[in-house]
DNA sequence: AATGAATGAGGGTTCATTCAT
DNA sequence: GATGAATGAACCCTCATTCAT
């Protein structure tokens, strides 16, 4: 990649920037081109030379998201706390890019592509699954899971709370309940025996 | 109430159903006060008559749904099932008007509200809880629900799981693992020993 | 059809005049809705609301158009005077409405509708053609017309010049041709023998 | 001319070349510069350098046409085939570039210019019309055609023929009436006696 | 000389809301 | 009270043109 490209990639990368905070903080559709473009400081057309179409940007937004959380996902995977730890980390740890994709995305992607959908939860499957799936074999190993549970859906119930900690609307509701919540998640309703 | 209002109650009504159907069909943004006057059959202005704004008329359906929900929601925790079936029902019983808030309403009224979101909470608090409470105090009694966990981490699993399980496009990729969903949500990650 | 309906028809043919008149002078593409808007003195929505989308009003255009001049044309043709100057009232005559389709409406509906253009013609061969055929039937008849010459043929031809000559661009050219291009639309370059 | 201007002149026939296609095919509006330069392979600002404007480049592409179709147009009229078949070459013969201008360029310049317009005109005049004067004074010698017509009428008619013959939506409806068309041509509608 | 990047202006279209009847 | 008609503001997108390298 020449200086060319780099600049172009990190244009690109600012651009996605500036909209993946807008889309997260007022939803997808009350940000308009004009308001990505402000933020990002670049014309409304910029945008238009680099991602074709307002459709385009959000799949791209999606992927560099999704890009993004495997990362920092990976890194709690591969780190050397106690399992438990780690789960509380991937639930609770607000700051992260959240590893699963904020439902909004996905819902809007699945509902207006429909053909590329398949396209777009493959690279999700692909780049973040294969994280969960890596840790929970863990946790079945070192017995903090129960081995007759299927993964899809314990990932089911890590995906629902991250989503549901990260939304801003319950996050300071739900903080005071942290230990709770992941006891619940470790040993249900009914408690630990 | 006499028969004009009672008439223009139910006129009401009427459009606060149309709206009702199509946010959760399509989203509130999405649904215009054009489509909303043409599948309640009356003009658009008759809905400003009646609500105002499109703003208030969000508020008025959200009202007019918890007040759906938490009727139905009443049988079901007033019903003589066992426990655990009132709770798999409240989760997984699709078609019931759900009992909590669906989120898209709770995270626009939330949001664009502000000062009007305390009385909504309110309401929501007043019609909907105390039936969760009235369920969760019975499931600790008839030992089903560890007697230390607190109520509001409680609901907020149940609505958490509600809410999912009526995602439509996550509905289906769930409902085989019905089983393990309820399991965890009683006995956790870590199973029954 | 009521007050109300007469209205809105009157304002719709306000909107189709407006939009003829500036279609004919700039063509279709440089004229935009606001420039229709503008001329009728109406909101743009208003054109939106009575014609859905600018293909549509250019259709509805097009229909008014062949609707208009094939009354005219009628006038003509049913008039007492001999088949020759009627034959140059048709093609010389500017003021009139042109009573075969102006050359841009015709390629644009064609070249973007496709299947609604089956329907466009068969519009125009309803409304405008009758009366051509009816014109040099009488024209054999009377002797004026080769017998032998199909009336397609015949068509193409007045159109063509009726076409021509109304265009801005050469008509003041061509007036003072206007005896040699009808002895040769009689009588061929060859000339009367 | 040496080696760099020659370079220079051959890149900006490609460029003409590759305008004069697509204005052919879509019209003059509906060709934005990012579609000649993708065409030409070249980039935008390279157009700009040699053209200046969209403007000027239209201007450049007639002078182009205008320059081409005179050259083939004075294969026809030098080469030794009787006087009808030329007629009938120059009218019907659609593969040639046009030997008059398309209608649509020479609209659009006469509007936007006023101007440069007499001075487009002049080259038309002084590239093309020499060739129909002469190709219509042998015609008028041979007998084929009145001697009394004025040069102006006749090449009205040809062009007229022409422009329409060319048009991709009468050409095929056309075709079937050649024989009629040439026929009223040179005899009129009422026909050889 | 040539290019990738960037933009202001404008076009078609939609929407919540108001006016007039 | 109810409606059809009308609208200003905003949105997505395109285009001819210029800037910076």
């Amino acid at each position: 990649m020449n200086g060319f490209e780099r600049r172009r990639e990190l244009k690109k990368q600012h651009i996605l920037q500036a909209a993946m905070e807008l889309f997260s903080e007022l939803g997808i559709q009350k940000v308009s081109i004009a308001d990505i473009a402000r933020k990002a400081q670049v014309s409304q057309v910029t945008i238009y030379n680099y991602f074709e179409s307002k459709h385009n940007l959000i799949h791209d937004v999606f992927i560099y998201y999704v890009d993004q959380a495997s990362n920092q996902f990976e890194g709690i995977v591969h780190s050397d706390q106690p399992f438990p730890e780690k789960v509380k980390m991937i639930i609770f740890n607000k700051k992260q890019v959240s590893s699963n994709i904020h439902p909004e995305f996905y819902q809007y992607l699945m509902k207006e592509y429909t053909e590329e959908g398949n396209y777009i939860e493959k690279i999700y499957i692909e780049k973040a699954l294969p994280y969960f799936i890596q840790l929970f074999d863990e946790g079945k190993k070192k017995g903090y899971v129960d081995q007759n549970l299927s993964n899809e859906a314990i990932i089911f119930y890590i995906q629902m709370l991250k989503d549901y900690v990260q939304r801003e609307d319950v996050y300071e509701k739900i903080l005071p309940l942290t230990e709770d919540i992941t006891n619940i998640f470790f040993y249900g309703v009914m408690g630990k025996k």
